[in-house]
RNA sequence: GGACGAAUAGCGCAGCUGGUUCAGAGCAUCUGCCUUACAAGCAGAGGGUCGGGGGUUCGAAUCCCUCUUCGUCCACCA
């Protein structure tokens, strides 16, 4: 039965490749599929710990119901060329994807559908809320990692992880209670940032300031001590004067100091407040009159605790007005502001109003603005994780792609206030906190150890007694655990996993989540491994339309990276993102480079067909011009690769693809193949065969991290291969010393043949040309079989002088001519000669003062001075030859 | 308001500790070619006072100062 399968297996596969090397249009849908499930079929991207050096990456895990966009796309294929590459170099390469549970996203989407069915959260019972959220979890999740099999990526599938799944969640919890112990977890009254449509706090981290233009409003505060006279306080936030406490003047403003002392009556509630005083307030600023509302601003918060004000609460959590407002009751916020604004014009009480723009902190997730509010909350204290988490990336322990992220990091580290990390919200982990019916309270994993922790508070307590706090942790209180959770290094600290796969090498990921996600999984892996979470952090840039705006849903300007893949393919795709994106700048993506990416796979494919289609003769011998390109094609591969090294060490992944790009199309395609490349009809020989099959081999593995599928399916079908090998862990190595020599006299050879090319375009040649050459020999000229075939040569024959009747021009230092029969117009000829000679002798002019100046031969350094003689020296060669040449034409 | 980064060919970019990697490749453009792997291709060519102005130096795209423009992050004066 087996040997049966594996005959299919065989059959199949010639089938394959038979059709494959008819088709001359590569069709990368045909192809792209069947290879990813060789690859899973053969575990080529499971790891497991052994004796190898291990190369881990953690994917920034996206949101469990999310799609993949453009921007997942860069980063997906940078990581997925980082993890072929050190598989490639027979490292244990292990690249674990995973989902986020995305808290407040994700809720917002479940209420959201549970609102076009009629559903209300607050009607549902917490179980039945979560129902609902897992039911939607299953229905959607996963969704983002099939697509990411499309792009290519090889992630250990085995590994799947989820932030809430089980050991994800215990990992959490153990922490959560570990900083409790710690002191580091407190619960308390704070100032928190409020999301009035998502009804939960916020961190610092999830407000975004987004310029909003409003209005100035100038209310009338009349002053109690004498009702017709009134100071004027500006305002962008009329609706919020129920909340007033105090007016507030700088004790040094002398236009105001009248109010000193005195009370004044806020307008509509007519409520008498104290007017205090306080350097806070900028004298500058509207009238030098400020409202405090110690309740809604985290400024009168402050001013509030300082002078002992009381503070009223005039919001309900959705952003309407509360009965403690006393007027517009049940209102939203924002329509109180317009009608507030007719009432106070109407009760004479509105100055003016004028344009303003200011800057409103709003919802990362939901936009709307966010309202400061007094709260009970958890939070996590900084100071110490911020410590630990600094050094090591200043010290670059920790490496930073690009470098300028270092200083962005410091100055947060450095600025950083607690961590409100408490949500209110169901779809998350709850907070482990269990409620005493005294109030007191308790912090331990489950409801055992806590009903333990309780008894011993008050030994009467039982289970049923206890309240589990109904909040929920941040989601980034789950995810700066990630690269030690899927290791299961919280649970079982010191596993086999954990000691082996941990630190991981590479993260790659966005700078907008430095804060949020990168600082602090930098804190976790000191606070719990002792160590970095990574080495290395890449951060990619932001991907743009052509036009330079951020893609978006709204702006329609994002382009659907599954159907960009159908079009281009996965190479083409990676290709298209890879050719632009150097870390850290942001990508101006435009499909035409999925284009060039697609264009690229189409060379390769005719190169190999045409490579594989040669017939083979072992009783030919290799041709001189076909050894020379062999020579020096070698060496070209090798000084490649090793400058491709070089890149990959320096994160610069998109000048490796360029040069590799460079490498196939216009070295080995359009100079290597064109020199081997027997006559029409006749057979190819075995010697420059085997070497261009080699060849062949060494490229395909070089661009295999950025171009997987293309080059796996013909690397597969390059040689005989055995089911279950593949290009995955094959190493492109260079076997050669650098040969600087051999690759400057190529270069020499390339100007002679395009010189000739030249000539023959201006002429309109089509038969092959005789050239002559003066200066060197005609056995020294380099690379000689290959000019004469790649130029179309019929003879090379040295002579002292140039013929009259021929066309000449310089490569190296010397002067080639293609003899013409009297085509030669030498007036144009000369004209042209001499049009060189007045560039050469300005040149050298150049050179010459250069050297004429004592203080650069003196003070430059003795390589260089040697250098510019060189120049001279090459430059009053060539003037010779050239007025040689003329001197003759003009006979 | 503060910090950081950027400005080089039509476009998006590279150019490291000043001097042969020094003014560069790629795409686009233009001119020839349906040449037998590839017209999604081949062979050529033309594009730039390196944002402006100063300075240091024998020598500056590169170092310093300054101005202009753009970007990012942080702060949030109500």
């Amino acid at each position: 039965m087996q040997n049966f399968c594996e005959l299919c297996m065989i059959i199949q596969k010639l089938r394959f490749f038979s059709n494959m090397e008819l088709s001359s249009k590569y069709n990368p849908s045909e192809i792209e599929g069947k290879w990813y499930e060789y690859w899973l079929n053969h575990g080529i991207f499971h790891s497991e710990p052994d004796g190898r050096e291990a190369y881990t990456v953690v994917i920034p895990p996206p949101n469990v119901t999310g799609v993949l966009h453009m921007g997942h796309v860069l980063n997906e294929t940078i990581q997925d060329i980082l993890v072929r590459h050190a598989r490639q170099q027979g490292k244990n390469a292990c690249w674990v994807p995973g989902t986020d549970h995305a808290s407040i996203a994700t809720e917002a989407k479940v209420v959201n559908r549970l609102a076009s069915q009629g559903i209300k959260k607050t009607d549902l019972t917490r179980e039945e809320f979560l129902k609902h959220a897992w039911a939607w979890t299953e229905e959607h999740g996963g969704i983002i990692l099939k697509q990411l099999r499309r792009l290519g990526c090889s992630c250990d599938w085995d590994r799947t992880a989820f932030t809430m799944d089980e050991k994800r969640s215990a990992s959490v919890l153990k922490v959560f209670c570990d900083l409790y112990e710690k002191g580091l977890i407190y619960r308390g009254v704070r100032m928190v940032n409020w999301d009035p449509k998502a009804l939960t706090a916020l961190s610092d981290e999830e407000v975004i300031f987004k310029e909003h233009q409003g209005k100035l409003y100038y209310l009338r505060y009349r002053t109690v001590e004498d009702p017709e006279k009134y100071a004027v306080v500006a305002t962008t936030r009329p609706e919020t004067i129920m909340g007033d406490t105090a007016m507030c003047i700088n004790p040094n403003d002398p236009k105001n100091a009248w109010l000193k002392g005195k009370h004044v009556i806020v307008p509509l509630v007519n409520r008498q407040i104290p007017v205090i005083e306080d350097e806070y307030v900028d004298v500058e600023f509207g009238t030098g009159c400020l409202k405090v509302t110690p309740a809604h601003d985290i400024n009168d918060y402050m001013l509030g605790e300082k002078h002992h004000l009381q503070s009223i609460d005039i919001f309900n959590d959705n952003g309407t007005l509360s009965e403690a407002a006393g007027l517009y009751v049940g209102m939203d916020r924002f329509d109180v502001r317009e009608q507030i604004e007719k009432d106070l014009a109407e009760a004479g009480l509105l100055e003016k109003v004028e344009a303003y723009t200011n800057n409103v902190g709003c919802s990362e997730r939901t936009g709307v603005p966010i309202e400061p509010k007094l709260s009970m909350q958890w939070f996590l204290k900084m100071e110490h994780l911020a410590q630990i988490a600094l050094e090591p990336v200043m010290k670059d322990e920790i490496m930073f792609y690009p470098q300028k992220y270092k200083n962005t990091y410091r100055h947060w580290l450095e600025n950083i206030k607690d961590w409100c990390i408490s949500r209110q919200l169901w779809w998350g982990h709850r907070i482990p906190a269990y409620y005493l019916p005294d109030g007191r309270f308790v912090v331990a994993p489950t409801v055992e150890d806590a009903l333990k922790k309780a008894q011993a508070i008050n030994p009467s307590v039982t289970a049923a007694d206890l309240r589990q706090d109904p909040d929920c942790l941040d989601t980034w209180f789950s995810s700066w655990l990630w690269p030690i959770s899927l290791f299961d290094g919280i649970n079982t600290p010191g596993n086999k996993e954990i000691s082996y796969y941990y630190p991981t090498a590479d993260l790659v990921t966005g700078p907008d989540i430095i804060f949020f996600w990168v600082a602090r999984m930098i804190m976790a892996g000191y606070e719990y491994e002792g160590k970095m979470p990574f080495k290395h952090v890449y951060f990619t840039g932001i991907v743009r339309d052509k036009l330079g705006r951020k893609m978006s849903k709204s702006l329609g300007n994002s382009p659907d990276p599954l159907d960009l893949i159908d079009r281009y393919g996965a190479d083409g795709v990676r290709m298209g993102m890879m050719l632009s994106a150097p870390a850290g700048n942001d990508i101006l993506f435009d499909e035409s480079l999925c284009e060039q990416g697609r264009n690229f796979s189409g060379k390769i494919w005719n190169a190999f067909r045409l490579v594989k289609g040669w017939q083979v003769d072992d009783s030919v011998k290799a041709t001189d011009a076909q050894r020379q390109a062999m020579k020096w094609m070698s060496a070209k591969i090798t000084d490649t690769l090793v400058e491709v090294e070089d890149l990959f060490g320096k994160y610069r992944l998109s000048e490796a693809l360029t040069l590799l790009y460079k490498l196939f199309w216009d070295e080995f395609s359009s100079w290597y193949l064109e020199a081997i490349k027997p006559e029409y009809g006749k057979p190819q020989n075995a010697e420059t065969y085997r070497t261009t099959l080699h060849y062949f081999d060494i490229l395909l593995r070089s661009l295999h991290p950025f171009m997987p599928f293309i080059t796996e399916h013909l690397w597969q079908a390059l040689e005989d291969r055995k089911e279950g090998e593949t290009i995955c862990n094959q190493e492109a190595k260079c076997e050669n010393q650098e040969q600087k020599a051999v690759l400057d006299d190529f270069e020499i050879a390339k100007q002679i043949i395009t010189g000739i090319r030249n000539v023959r375009a201006q002429k309109n040649i089509g038969n092959k040309v005789d050239l002559t050459v003066q200066a060197v020999n005609v056995s020294d000229v380099p690379f000689r079989a290959v000019v004469e075939k790649l130029g179309g040569v019929k003879e090379i024959e040295h002579v002292a002088e140039k013929a009259a009747s021929a066309t000449s021009f310089l490569a190296g230092n010397s002067e080639y001519a293609v003899l013409l029969d009297g085509l030669v117009d030498t007036a144009e000829e000369v004209a042209k000669l001499k049009k060189e000679l007045e560039y050469l002798e300005g040149f050298l002019a150049s050179v010459n003062k250069k050297l004429g100046n004592e203080r650069f031969v003196q003070n430059a350094k003795p390589e260089i001075v040697a250098n510019e003689r060189k120049k001279q020296a090459d430059a009053e060669q060539k003037i010779a030859a050239l007025k040689a040449s003329i001197e003759q034409l003009s006979k």
